[in-house]
RNA sequence: GGCCGGGUAGUUCAGUUGGUUAGAACGCCAGCCUGUCACGCUGGAGGUCGUGGGUUCGAGCCCCAUUCCGGUCGCCA
C-alpha cells in the first residue's frame, strides 16, 4: 500500500480540542485503537492534546472506508471531515459526545507492531519501555508531565525576568574541581594532557557575573555529576540557578518564597502560604532526624534520655556514659499491630544504617516491652508517658551517639510513615532548612572539610570558633525541602577577601592548592564585590512532585538508569582508535571490560 | 563497590519432587459482525526459557560463573 501525503490539507484543530459540532475538521495524530464492527470502523486518534473518535461507513463511502480497514496501531494518519454528535455518548472522554465523519484519509506513516502497547504499558518493565523511550514518550501520562514541565520552566523564566533577573549562559566547559561530586570529563584534542570538566553547577561563573555589576543573574542550567544514580538523581539535571547583589539571606528566600507561590498557583491552581515555615539544622536533625525532613506527617524524635537515665539496662547506661543519647520515636496510629517480624526488619534496616539495634514497646492489649527484665517498678509507665504512648502506639528507642541515634531514627520514622500510610499525598509541605553547619568532619582522614563549597559566608556570631571549634560554626547556608526531598539550596559567599583567606586556613589549604584550583576567583575578589548570594533550584526534582512522580525518569524525555548509561541509544560508548589517538588518550581497562576499541 | 529482588511467546505472567509436544491472558495475523469505546465471536501464527559451563539417562526447574534491569547502602562539597 502506498503511502499517502499532505497535499495542501493542514490541520485545523488538535484531536483533544474539537468541539463545534456541525463544522469542518482536519486532525492529524497516532493511532491509539482501531474498532472494526464490519459495516462501520472507529479509529481513536490521539495526539498530544487528547483523542477523539474517527467513524467510517462502507455505504457511504467505500473507497475511504476500504482505506480504513488498512489502518493499524500507531499509524500516522490526516483526517478530514465533518464533526458530528455521537449515536451513543462516552462520558469518559472530554470528547466523547462527538465524533468526525471522516471523508479523506490519509494514511501518512505506518507502524510495525510496537514492542509494547503505547497506551497500556503500565506493567511493562522499565527497561523496555527505555530502550523504545521515543514510543513510550507517546504516552499521555509522559506527555503531560514534559508539557507540565515546560510550563514550569516557562513561568520560571517570567518570574525572574519580571523581578529584574537577567539570564547569561555560563560554559558547559570548564576547569575540573576536584572538591565534591566526581566531574564528567572532556578531553582536549589540542591540549595535549588536559581536560575541561563539565559543570556540577555553575557556582563560580555566576559568583564572577556579581563581581562584574550584572546584579541579578538567572539561568535554566544544565549540571553534571559523575555519582550512582537513584530514583531521584541522575547524572544530568536542570537547576534554576540564580544570584542576587545587595541582598542577604531573607531577601533571597523571599524571593524564592515568591516563585514557589507563583509556580504552585500558576501551574497547579494552588495557593501556598507564605512566610514558608523555617527550623534550623540542629532542630530538623533533633525532631526527624534529617536535614530533609518530611513535615506532612509526626512520629517526631523525643529525647527520654532523662527518664531512662537510671535504669539499669547496659545499652541505655552505654549510650548515656558515652555522651550519646536515648531517644525515641512513638509510632501512633495502629502500629502495634505490627508483627515480630516486621519489627525485626526495622531493626535489621536500623543495623544497616549503623545503630546496634532499636528497643521498642509494643502496645496492642499490654505494653509489651522488648526489655522489660532491666525494669524497675514504674518504668515502663514513665516511658510511655514521656513519649505520649497509648494502646495502639509502637514505640523504637535507639541508644547510641546522637550520630547514629538521630539519622537512624529519622530513617525507621520515614519507612514506618510511608508503610502506614498516614502521609497525605496531596499535601505540598515546604520547610526552609537554616544554620547548615559549616564544616563536616571526615572520618577517614580526620579532618574537618567544608560542608559547602569553601566561598560560604559563616555566621557572623560563629567566627570566634573557626579556629576553635569548628563543629560549632554554622554558615550563612540554607535549603529548601519539600515533602522530604531536597529541592535547592542556597548560602551568603565571602566577599571579604581576609576572611576568605581565614576559611581556606581553617580548612587547612596551601597556598598553592588555593591558587591551583581557584586562582581566578579568589584573584577577582581582590577588585570588589557587592554582598552576593544565590541559590540552585532543582528543576527536575519540582517538576517530579508537582507531577505526582515518582521518579525523575518520569519528568526527562531521555532519562539514564541507574549505571548512567542510556538503554535507548546505548551511551556511553567505545569510540575508535582513531578518536582517542586525536586525544593522546590510552585506554588502561579492567580485565572485566567486555569489549575493546573496534576501528 | 556491598546487600536484596528480577530476566520463560511481542507484552505481563504461570510452569508441581528434575520426566510426554513449555501453558494462560493481552497483543499480532486471518475470517465474521452497522454504534463500538478495554467492542464481540471463530480460527491461526508466534519460544536459542538472559548468556556460558556443570551435574544427570533426562534441566525452564539443581550447582557454578557471568550479564542486564530495578531497589537500597556507600557515594552525591
Amino acid at each position: 500500500m502506498k503511502l499517502d501525503t499532505m497535499g495542501n490539507l493542514r490541520r485545523t484543530v488538535y484531536c483533544g480540542e474539537v468541539s463545534e459540532i456541525g463544522s469542518e475538521a482536519v486532525v492529524c495524530g497516532f493511532v491509539e485503537r482501531v474498532r472494526n464492527k464490519g459495516g462501520v470502523i472507529f479509529i481513536v486518534l490521539r495526539d498530544r492534546t487528547g483523542v477523539v473518535q474517527l467513524l467510517f461507513n462502507d455505504k457511504t463511502d467505500p473507497a475511504v472506508f476500504e482505506k480504513a480497514e488498512q489502518v493499524r496501531g500507531e499509524y500516522v494518519l490526516m483526517a478530514k471531515g465533518r464533526v458530528v454528535e455521537r449515536e451513543s455518548k462516552n462520558d469518559k472522554l472530554p470528547t466523547g459526545h462527538l465524533e468526525i465523519f471522516v471523508d479523506d484519509l490519509r494514511v501518512l506513516s505506518r507502524a510495525e507492531t510496537t514492542p509494547f502497547e503505547v497506551t497500556n504499558s503500565d506493567n511493562v518493565r522499565d527497561e523496555l519501555k527505555l530502550k523504545y523511550r521515543y514510543l513510550d514518550l507517546r504516552n499521555p501520562r509522559l506527555q503531560r508531565n514534559l508539557i507540565m514541565r515546560h510550563k514550569i520552566a516557562q513561568v520560571t523564566r517570567e518570574y525572574f525576568y519580571e523581578n529584574g533577573f537577567l539570564e547569561i549562559e555560563t560554559p558547559m566547559m570548564m576547569k575540573s574541581t576536584p572538591e565534591g561530586a566526581r566531574d564528567y570529563l572532556v578531553p582536549s584534542r589540542v591540549h595535549e594532557g588536559k581536560f575541561y570538566a563539565l559543570p556540577q553547577s555553575p557556582q563560580f561563573y555566576k559568583q564572577l557575573l556579581m563581581i562584574s555589576g550584572y546584579d541579578r543573574y538567572v539561568q535554566l542550567a544544565r549540571c553534571f555529576r559523575d555519582e550512582d544514580l537513584r530514583a531521584d538523581r541522575q547524572p544530568e539535571f536542570t537547576q534554576v540557578d540564580f544570584e542576587m547583589s545587595f541582598v542577604d539571606a531573607e531577601d533571597i528566600q523571599t524571593c524564592v518564597e515568591g516563585y514557589m507561590a507563583r509556580l504552585f498557583k500558576e501551574v497547579l491552581g494552588e495557593e501556598i502560604t507564605l512566610p514558608l515555615p523555617r527550623l534550623t539544622f540542629r532542630d530538623a536533625m533533633d525532631r526527624f532526624g534529617s536535614d530533609k525532613p518530611d513535615t506532612r506527617f509526626g512520629f517526631e524524635i523525643q529525647d527520654i534520655s532523662g527518664t531512662v537515665k537510671d535504669i539499669d539496662f547496659v545499652v541505655f547506661k552505654d549510650a548515656l556514659a558515652g555522651g550519646g543519647s536515648v531517644r525515641a520515636i512513638n509510632v501512633n496510629g495502629g502500629a502495634a499491630t505490627y508483627t515480630r517480624k516486621e519489627i525485626d526488619k526495622l531493626i535489621e534496616h536500623a543495623k544497616g544504617i549503623g545503630a546496634k539495634g532499636l528497643a521498642y514497646i509494643r502496645w496492642a492489649d499490654e505494653p509489651n516491652c522488648s526489655f522489660k527484665k532491666f525494669l524497675g517498678e514504674g518504668d515502663l509507665e514513665r516511658i510511655c508517658e514521656a513519649v505520649g504512648a497509648k494502646q495502639g502506639d509502637l514505640v523504637l528507642i535507639c541508644a547510641d551517639k546522637n550520630k547514629v541515634v538521630l539519622p537512624t531514627l529519622g530513617a525507621i520514622r520515614l519507612i514506618c510513615g510511608k508503610r502506614l500510610g498516614v502521609i497525605d499525598e496531596s499535601k505540598h509541605n515546604f520547610l526552609w532548612i537554616t544554620e547548615m553547619p559549616f564544616f563536616e568532619y571526615d572520618e577517614d582522614n580526620d579532618t574537618w572539610v567544608a560542608a559547602h563549597h569553601p566561598f560560604t559566608m559563616p555566621m557572623e556570631e560563629c567566627l570566634e570558633y573557626l579556629d576553635t571549634d569548628p563543629a560549632n560554626v554554622r554558615a550563612k547556608a540554607w535549603d529548601l525541602v519539600l515533602n522530604g526531598t531536597e529541592l535547592s539550596s542556597g548560602s551568603m559567599r565571602i566577599t571579604d577577601y581576609e576572611l576568605q583567606q581565614k576559611m581556606f586556613e581553617a580548612l587547612g589549604m596551601t597556598d598553592e592548592e588555593i591558587e591551583a584550583k581557584f586562582g581566578f576567583l579568589v584573584d577577582a575578589y581582590r577588585y570588589a564585590a557587592p554582598p552576593h548570594g544565590g541559590m540552585g533550584i532543582g528543576l527536575d526534582r519540582i517538576t517530579m512532585i508537582m507531577c505526582g512522580a515518582d521518579s525523575l525518569r518520569d519528568v526527562v524525555a531521555f532519562p539514564k538508569v541507574q549505571n548512567a548509561s542510556e538503554l535507548m541509544s546505548e551511551c556511553p560508548s567505545y569510540v575508535d582508535t582513531k578518536q582517542l589517538d586525536e586525544l593522546h588518550i590510552a585506554l588502561k581497562l579492567s580485565e572485566k571490560a567486555p569489549g575493546d576499541t573496534e576501528e
